[in-house]
DNA sequence: TACGTCCAACGTCAAGGTCA
DNA sequence: TGACCTTGACGTTGGACGTA
């Protein structure tokens, strides 16, 4: 690890820690815009109660604090209390619905409908780079690291198609176990892409809606006021 | 120019949700 | 009910930018 990754990882630590303690004295509150607002249209749009809402995290950190006599949030508890939400496509198509003109997050590209689930439609990117720490990544834009080109020509998950059935020996269960691995990790790669792309979408949906309501509110408080001084009886 | 800081993006893990 | 999907959390990285 390089001396500035070094530096940041030990600062990430701190920073984590400083969180998890500034956290664990604020009555529970969520720091994250995000999940604050993910939160609140939870309460307000979908009236689902599956996801507590930040009062009731707040609650329910305080009832933890009182049953835990050093006020500590144990991190675990916490993550159970907010990890959970509804995609957001969900959100925002359930949004859309009820509100016109806010834009639906779009389904799968037809290009990936095209093909056949599972094994072929497994996405192999052109290159791809290994990190100095063994990671894989297929950004294409760090030039220092060295092209790790692809075994076969197929995607990985071509050799999966083989049948278990067929696998009798330690070696092959060995094998056939570490290629689900990597075609596991290779798919759930691409969904966290998918997941962040939607997650920005998301976010820019609602700051347009902000916007938007905003304004609305600015028009409906000059036109109170203007109803306000036609009703108001003349002193003079 | 070296260094520090911030930020965006990534990969992975874990756990809840969904669906056949 | 198991396989797969989704997403929050975490650790890591590289680039941009400010500063001494």
């Amino acid at each position: 690890m390089s001396k500035c990754g070094r530096k940041k990882y030990i600062k990430t630590n701190l920073r984590q820690m400083t969180m998890e303690t500034i956290e664990s004295q604020q009555d529970g509150s969520v720091t994250d815009s995000v999940a604050e607002s993910e939160s609140a249209h939870m309460q307000t749009q979908t009236g689902q109660n599956s996801v507590p809402t930040l009062a009731q995290v707040a609650t329910i950190a305080e009832t933890d604090e009182s049953a835990e006599s050093e006020g500590v949030i144990d991190s675990h508890k916490r993550r159970e209390i907010l990890s959970r939400r509804p995609s957001y496509r969900k959100i925002l198509n359930e949004l859309s619905s009820d509100v016109p003109g806010v834009p639906k997050i779009e389904e799968e590209k037809p290009e990936e409908e095209g093909t056949p689930p599972n094994i072929a439609t497994m996405a192999v990117p052109t290159s791809i780079y290994q990190t100095s720490t063994g990671q894989y990544t297929a950004t294409g834009d760090m030039p220092t690291y060295q092209i790790r080109a692809p075994t076969t020509a197929l995607p990985q998950g071509v050799v999966m198609a083989a049948s278990p059935g067929s696998l009798h020996s330690p070696q092959q269960l060995a094998e056939e176990a570490t290629r689900k691995r990597e075609l596991r990790l290779m798919k759930n790669r691409e969904a966290a892409k998918e997941c962040r792309r939607r997650k920005k979408e998301y976010v820019k949906c609602l700051e347009s809606r902000v916007a938007v309501l905003e304004v609305q509110n600015k028009k409906l408080i000059e036109e109170l006021e203007t109803l306000k001084d036609i009703c108001s009886p003349k002193t003079d």
